[in-house]
DNA sequence: CGCTCATATATTGTCTGACAATGAGCCGGC
DNA sequence: GCCGGCTCATTGTCAGACAATATATGAGCG
C-alpha cells in the first residue's frame, strides 16, 4: 500500500537532498523495471515462477500497461519468458543456452578487459585493485554468496566504465544477468570462491602489467572455469530433476 | 485471409508498403513489431526519424498500448532510441558504437561459423552453397543493394539454423540489425560487393573443407573488412555532416 | 472407482478514453 | 531585436472493459 502517486508536495524531510522519486527523476517504468530485474537477479523471484500481471500491479501499485511494458523489456533481456496465452515466467535457462552464453562470454570478456587496459586511467586501474581487495575480503570472511556477487558486480562495473565500450558493456551485462539466472536455478553454485578469486587476482595483475596476452589468457580461463563449474552443477541438477 | 472487420481508413500514404495488421494467428504486437523493424531495416524509416505514436496508430490501425510495447522492444534491440518526454526516433549509431559492434561481431561470427562446421548436416552445407550461388548471381547482375542484403540475410539464416545456437544467433542478428542501421545512415555503403563476395566464397570453401582455422580466418577477414569499409564511409559522412 | 466431457474460472490480449506534465514553437511586448 | 509567456503537440500513466483461450473443477457415465 502507501506509495501514493502525488506525494511530491510536502516532502517533509529533504527539500532537495534526496533523489526525487516518481516524477521527474526516473520514469515509473524504469523503477518498476529495476525492481523486478533486481528481484530476479537476487533470487527472490525464482526461475520458472509465474509473474502474474494482476499480482504485480497490486504489489507495485502501477498500472497494467506499465507492467506489460516492463515485462516486454525483460523478455528482450532474456530474464523473462512469455508463454502465449498463459503468462510470463521467470526465464529458465536450458543447458544448451547456458553453454552458448558462456562460450560467447569468453571472447567478449577478453575484449572488454583488453579495452580496459588500453583505455582506463591509472585511477580506474587503482579502483579496480580496490574492488579486488573487497572481493578478497569477502571471500576470506566466507560471507554469503549474495555479497560476493555484489562485490563482483562492482568489479565489473569498474571494468565496463574504464573500457569505454557501452555496447559491449551492455551486452556482457545482460549475459551475466542470464547466467545469474542459471545460478539461481542450480541453487547456489557456491563452487569455488577461492579458485575464482585467484583467477581474478591473476587478471588484475595482468591488467596492471598492461600485458594484453596475459589479460586474454586470464579472462579466458576465468570464464571457462566458471562455465565448467556451473554447467557440471547444472547437469547434476538436471539429472536429479529428470529423476523425480 | 485477414482483413475481416475493422479495415478502417485507407491510409494511403503509409510508409510501409501497404502492410496492414489483421487479427489472425500471430499476436498483433508481433506483427506490428515485424512491420516496424522491417521498415527500419529496409531504410523506409531512416535513422533519426521521429516515430510518433499517434501516427503509427493511424497507419497500422492498432492501439497505443500495443505501439508502446513494440517501441519498447525495439529500444531493447537497439533499433529505436527514446528521448524522454520527447518521443521515439529511429536509432542513430555513433561511430564509437559502430566500432564496438563490429569488434564484437568478429569473435562471435567466428564462433557461429565454427559451430556451423561442427553441427550442420551435409544438406545444410549444400543449402549454404546454394545461398552463396544466389549472392553471386545478384552481385554479378549488379542488382541493387536491397536484394543483395536480402540474399545475405538468407545466407546467415542458414548459418544460424545449422549452428544450433539460438542465443548466439539472436545476438548476432540484433547486431547485424544495428549495423544495417549504420548502413542506412551512411546511405548505401555500396562499397565493393565483389570483394565481399570473394570473402564469402572463401568462407564457404573453408566450411566445406571443415577447416576450423580457415573458417575463423575467413570470418574474421570478412567482418574486419566490412567494418573498415563502413567506418571509413561513416567518417566521411560525419565530416560532411559536421561541416554543414 | 476411474475416465471423459462440459462448465467455470483465471489470465492474457487488446481496445477505448482520459488526464497531467513536459517540451517546442509562436506571438506579442519591451 | 530579444525575452517571456502562452498554446499546442506529445508523451507518461492510469482506469475500465471485453473477447479469447488455457487450466482447473466437478458431474455423469462405463
Amino acid at each position: 500500500m502507501g506509495s501514493d502517486k502525488s506525494m511530491a508536495g510536502s516532502a517533509a524531510g529533504a527539500p532537495f537532498a534526496g533523489a526525487r522519486i516518481g516524477r521527474v527523476a526516473a520514469p515509473i517504468r524504469e523503477q518498476v523495471l529495476d525492481v523486478i530485474r533486481q528481484g530476479i537477479l537476487d533470487f527472490q523471484l525464482r526461475p520458472g515462477q509465474r509473474l502474474i500481471e494482476r499480482e504485480l500491479i497490486e504489489q507495485l501499485g502501477v498500472s497494467r500497461p506499465t507492467i506489460r511494458e516492463v515485462l516486454s523489456r525483460l523478455v528482450a533481456e532474456g530474464l523473462v519468458t512469455i508463454q502465449p496465452q498463459h503468462g510470463a515466467i521467470v526465464a529458465v535457462l536450458s543447458p544448451v543456452e547456458a553453454e552458448d552464453i558462456y562460450e560467447m562470454r569468453v571472447p567478449l570478456e577478453v575484449l572488454v578487459m583488453q579495452r580496459f587496459v588500453k583505455r582506463a586511467t591509472d585511477e580506474e586501474v587503482a579502483q579496480l585493485r580496490g574492488a579486488l581487495a573487497r572481493i578478497e575480503e569477502i571471500t576470506e570472511a566466507g560471507s554469503e554468496t549474495q555479497s560476493r556477487l555484489r562485490a563482483k558486480d562492482d568489479f565489473y562495473q569498474i571494468v565496463f566504465e574504464g573500457a569505454r565500450s557501452p555496447v559491449l558493456a551492455q551486452t556482457l551485462q545482460t549475459m551475466q544477468g542470464r547466467i545469474r539466472l542459471l545460478r539461481a536455478t542450480s541453487l547456489a553454485t557456491a563452487g569455488r570462491p577461492e579458485a575464482s578469486l585467484e583467477e581474478i587476482r591473476q587478471l588484475v595483475a595482468a591488467i596492471e602489467r598492461r600485458d594484453l596476452d596475459a589479460v586474454a589468457a586470464a579472462a579466458t580461463a576465468h570464464v571457462r572455469n566458471a562455465a565448467a563449474s556451473a554447467l557440471s552443477q547444472l547437469a547434476e541438477n538436471g539429472a536429479e530433476a529428470a529423476r523425480s
